[in-house]
DNA sequence: CTGTCATTTTAATAATTGTTTAATAATTGA
DNA sequence: TCAATTATTAAACAATTATTAAAATGACAG
C-alpha cells in the first residue's frame, strides 16, 4: 500500500462521525448496513451521512451496492489490513523493542 | 482507548509529513530520533517540524526527551496498539467473516 | 557573560474540511 | 403516471489546518 493512500484512508477516518460509522460497519460485517439505518443510528442528516459516505468510499475502506432503494455499505477489510500493516512496518529496524505486540 | 483520543490519533497521522515522521520513529525504535536529523531527511523546515512534533505529541503517539541542546522524539507504541485494537473491535460481531486476519 | 546551535513559539496567510439547506436523481407501489 | 421514499449532489458558509517567516527560548563552549 503506497503512503498517499494510507493518508487517505487516515484522513478518512480521523473524523468522528466517519470513525463511528466505520466501526458500526466493521461490526456488521460484510452484509454491511443501508445508509439511512446508519443514518438514523448515529442521529446525522442523510445529506451530511452521504458526503461521509462519499470520503469513506474514496479512500476505499468501504464498499457499497444498491438493492432496491437501500444502498447498503459495508467494510472494505483488505484496505484496513494494508493500512495496519503500513503502520507498523519495520518496527525497531525488526529488533526486538518496546513494540513488543505489534 | 476513548474514540475522541482515537479521533486524535489519526488526525495525526493524517498527513503526509506526519505519517513520514511516525514511521522513521517506528523504525528507529525506543531510542528515537533527534528533532533536526529528522527535518533533514525529510526535507522539513525546523519550524515546521516542531508543529508537526506538537500535533504528534499532543496524540500521545511520540515521546520526547531532551539530551544537551538535542531532543530526541520515539514512537509511543502503546498508544499505537491502543488505536489498532480499537479500529478492529468487535469485527463481523464476533463471527466469522471477510475480516479474517485483522 | 557572549556567541552559537537546536528547537520552539508567535503571528499571518492560504488551503482544506465539515455542516447546512435546497434541489436533484432513482426506485417502488398505488 | 403520480406520489412517496431513499439517497445523492450543489452551493454557501464557518471552522479547522498547514505553511511560512521572524522572533524567542534554552543549552552549551569558550
Amino acid at each position: 500500500m503506497e503512503s498517499v493512500h494510507v493518508v487517505k484512508a487516515l484522513q478518512a477516518l480521523a473524523q468522528p462521525t466517519r470513525l463511528a460509522i466505520y466501526r458500526l460497519l466493521v461490526v456488521s460485517g460484510p452484509d454491511g448496513m443501508a445508509a439511512g439505518q446508519l443514518a438514523e443510528k448515529l442521529g446525522v442528516s442523510p445529506a451530511n451521512m452521504s458526503h461521509h459516505f462519499k470520503t469513506l468510499s474514496h479512500a476505499a475502506l468501504i464498499l457499497s451496492r444498491q438493492d432496491g432503494r437501500f444502498v447498503y455499505y459495508s467494510a472494505n477489510f483488505t484496505v484496513m489490513n494494508g493500512m495496519l500493516a503500513y503502520l507498523t512496518e519495520n518496527c525497531c529496524d525488526g529488533n526486538p523493542g518496546a513494540c513488543a505486540g505489534l
